[in-house]
RNA sequence: GGCCGGGUAGCUCAGUUGGUAGAGCAGCGGAUUGAAAAUCCGCGUGUCGUUGGUUCGAUUCCGACCCCGGCCA
């Protein structure tokens, strides 16, 4: 058996303080940083998303960061390919790939790997999007029931995004998701990973965190940012990109549909709702070294970690 | 100071013709296979402002008091 190369996770909810940690790490260790970011991938996505600022790019360039435009897509397939090049580039140069960001789900994707699926289909998607208009999800759910009852079994009739996928699938492929989804094909991570979490365990500190951030994002422009996304022709408020936490309330506080302290309000409430949805995912991540971002950055203590258990 | 509203969940409010109460939002827990910062599921005990009275029984009726609006002085 020959020895897998390195590679480190550093995950966390947002406002937890990866980005900086990451940039500790950066400094004292042979890494090279990839973003594991679903929204941070779009250009002119920078201060909603919380990107590295331009100087501390230079200082610890982060590959994955803008390389789409906000009318396109990007999924976590997208991103399994993508980042398996970038590790591979890294691991070619003798350096270790660290992985930092808050998408668990292309965490998991990345580690584990996804289904042999295809991929989404505009047509399909807006034709089922239109008889979901007319005679409802529970309709279309009934409809899978049929063609999958193992599938419509576990997801729930008001699951529209599920319930759209499982029926994309069967249109395409002509076979259940069940079906499909079993034959996994034998995914072997060609990486030795070592997993952080970092994340305040006091959730009132994360609150006050996710709030002071977003009123700082306000202050620096975020409303300009988004109000620059929507001149550009095309884009709308439905695009993955759109849907990104801020993006979407300011989006709607700029067509008049809330006013500023709602938009304020709401935005820090669903930041709030993402996180936690982010610390669901960790606390059921197998082998994941938690880190508490209290008061200062664990530094020293991730260092050590990595010293014990990656060799470092 | 007088009159009129109102004081019920963290917030906004509903309700109980007297049998100790429920929605939305927030919060908490969970799921998660090409939209994932998405999408979905589950969870509601709170001195019903305080204090007396009537009553078998009061958050509900009556009185006093306190607080917040508004109007009049």
């Amino acid at each position: 058996m020959s020895e897998l190369p390195s590679a480190i996770f550093l995950m966390g909810p947002t406002a937890a303080g990866k980005t900086a940690l990451a940039l500790a790490l950066h400094d004292t260790l042979p890494v090279e940083i990839i973003s594991v970011d679903s929204s941070q991938v779009y250009r002119g996505m920078d201060i909603g998303t919380a990107k590295p600022t331009r100087d501390e790019l230079t200082r610890a360039p982060h590959r994955l960061i803008d390389i789409r435009d906000p009318r396109e897509a990007y999924s976590a397939a997208d991103f399994c390919a993508d980042a398996l090049v970038e590790m591979q580039d890294i691991t070619r140069t003798g350096k270790i790939p660290l992985l930092v960001g808050g998408t668990m789900f292309y965490f998991r994707a990345l580690e584990f790997g996804l289904s042999d699926l295809p991929s989404a289909d505009p047509d399909v998607r807006a034709r089922l999007g239109d008889e979901a208009a007319t005679h409802g999800w529970p309709a279309l759910h009934r409809r899978l029931r049929e063609i999958d009852p193992v599938s419509a079994t576990r997801i729930h009739p008001n699951d529209a995004q599920r319930i759209q996928r499982a029926l994309e699938i069967h249109e395409l492929t002509g076979q259940p998701l069940s079906a499909l989804g079993a034959e996994k094909r034998g995914h072997s991570f060609p990486y030795r990973v070592t997993r952080i979490a970092l994340w305040p365990q006091d959730r009132t500190l994360l609150h006050g965190r996710i709030a002071s951030r977003f009123l700082a994002m306000l202050e620096r422009g975020f409303v300009d940012e988004v109000e620059q996304l929507t001149r550009l022709d095309g884009l709308s408020l439905t695009m993955p990109s759109m849907r990104a936490v801020g993006y979407r309330q300011i989006w709607e506080y700029l067509i008049k549909k809330v006013n500023y302290s709602e938009m304020t309000e709401q935005a820090i409430a669903a930041t709030r709702q993402f996180a936690k949805r982010q610390i669901t995912w960790l606390r059921s991540y197998q082998g994941v070294h938690a880190l508490d971002s209290a008061d200062t950055l664990p530094e020293k203590e991730c260092l050590e970690y990595l010293r014990q258990t990656a060799g470092l």
